[in-house]
DNA sequence: TAGCAGAATTCTTATACAAGACTGATGCGC
DNA sequence: GCGCATCAGTCTTGTATAAGAATTCTGCTA
């Protein structure tokens, strides 16, 4: 009935990420110290160790030491963005436009986010690959657990790494419901198409390392020279 | 430099599973069994399983033991088939037509399956959901591993049960590059509707539990009241 | 500057015990 | 005798621990 002690060590590890204690990037003690500090032993600290390093949530070098996964601005697109140029590898979007609000949650927002949240920041972007404006962004997120976002525009390309080190959020997994449609007045408007081209509709949601949903984001590609690339197992 | 044994084992495993010695369903050998049978501990069987298990190949239980997966016909859907209702249940799809011939290869699929075959069976079918014409499918598979298949029309909902049970191979992985663009003649013809509609196009590669590229498959999907799931991690 | 010894880390392998699940015998009531 | 519940036994995987090997980096030394 009661938790293994594997599960606890996990728990006890992701809490400090999560309170600051642990820093994004910076080194976990060693399986040892760790077994030592917890009072289990070292493969019990190892076993939770290999499960966070599975879960994306810490990185593993033999020889070296476990550290905190971080969001660098190379990997924060890779890792969830998902559209790949013609002989298969991974497209690089930049930054076109940028426009940061706050307004109060529509009922479906309040209902998808933790915490249901009254405000929320809605950040619209479109992105270019080599040039071309390919992609509409709409994130939106609950204004309490991102206080003077709309402050820090222009914000950077990758939105993961601002959440984590500036405001403690560390995204970790994202469910995606993808769709494809004409693309409507607002996104023909931001990219330049005819409204009634077929683009490639994504919704988000992403959920930081507490397993919170903290965002919601829709975007729109046009998917002439691109594709969105899934593995399944 | 020498491979450390749990890998060794997880390849015996393996390749018991391909030769037919350890049938879909079948039972494994235990911990202890499997460890004495190839010289290793019970641990490092256990940890080799572990492996095996994590990627779908093997099923554990506790008290009872452990089993080569089987393709059922409802999970073989379930596994590979992404399409959720506006609920977010997965929609479950019927068969409306098929057509089964053989040909030889484009260039490109010879290249891109393994063992390059000259000869392949196309596999074309219409699926629906709660009666709509909703999926246009083409699979493309080498005509040497799947001996016969054209006369075993018609074929059933889920073609990787029937690739696992006739013809002994297990898919286990698949990538998929998705786009959305217009349904143009073909698809708009097979699925009744208008040449411009936006449609979503996957394109599928099938791997079996020796990593082959065994099967190629394009879909169109309509997606107006349905949505193509991904999780992210 | 190249090379080597050493220390720190994770990785591999091994063992012991706990917990879950099925089987079959046993015993009781009818 | 028959049916059913119970319980012990045994087989399985799950958890916890420990010791030694392999890897990586550091710093000293020639």
């Amino acid at each position: 009935m009661t938790e293994p002690l594997y599960k606890v060590v996990i728990g006890t590890v992701i809490d400090r990420i999560v309170s600051g204690d642990l820093v994004p990037g910076g080194m976990l003690p060693s399986e040892t110290d760790l077994g030592a500090e917890l009072g289990v032993s070292q493969g019990t600290a190892r076993k939770a160790l290999e499960e966070l390093e599975r879960r994306g949530i810490i990185k593993r070098r033999q020889g070296v030491g476990s550290f905190v996964s971080v969001r660098t601005p190379e990997n924060a697109l890779f890792q969830f963005f998902r559209l790949r140029n013609p002989d298969g590898t991974q497209a690089v979007p930049d930054l076109a436009e940028e426009t940061v609000s706050s307004r109060l949650a529509s009922s479906v927002e309040r209902a998808e986010l933790t915490g249901a949240p009254d405000e929320i920041y809605e950040i619209v972007r479109v992105r270019t690959i080599d040039g071309a404006r390919l992609i509409l962004e709409r994130s939106v997120v609950p204004a309490l657990l991102f206080p003077g976002l709309a402050h820090r525009v222009p914000l950077p390309n990758a939105l993961y790494v601002l959440y984590q080190q500036a405001f403690r959020i560390a995204i970790v997994r994202a469910e995606e419901c993808i769709k494809a449609c004409a693309a409507g007045a607002e996104a023909a408007d931001a990219l330049r198409v005819d409204p009634a081209r077929a683009v490639m509709q994504v919704e988000r949601k992403a959920y930081d390392i507490a397993d919170r949903c903290v965002e919601l984001r829709s975007s729109i590609y046009l998917t002439d020279h691109h594709a969105y690339g899934v593995s399944l197992s």
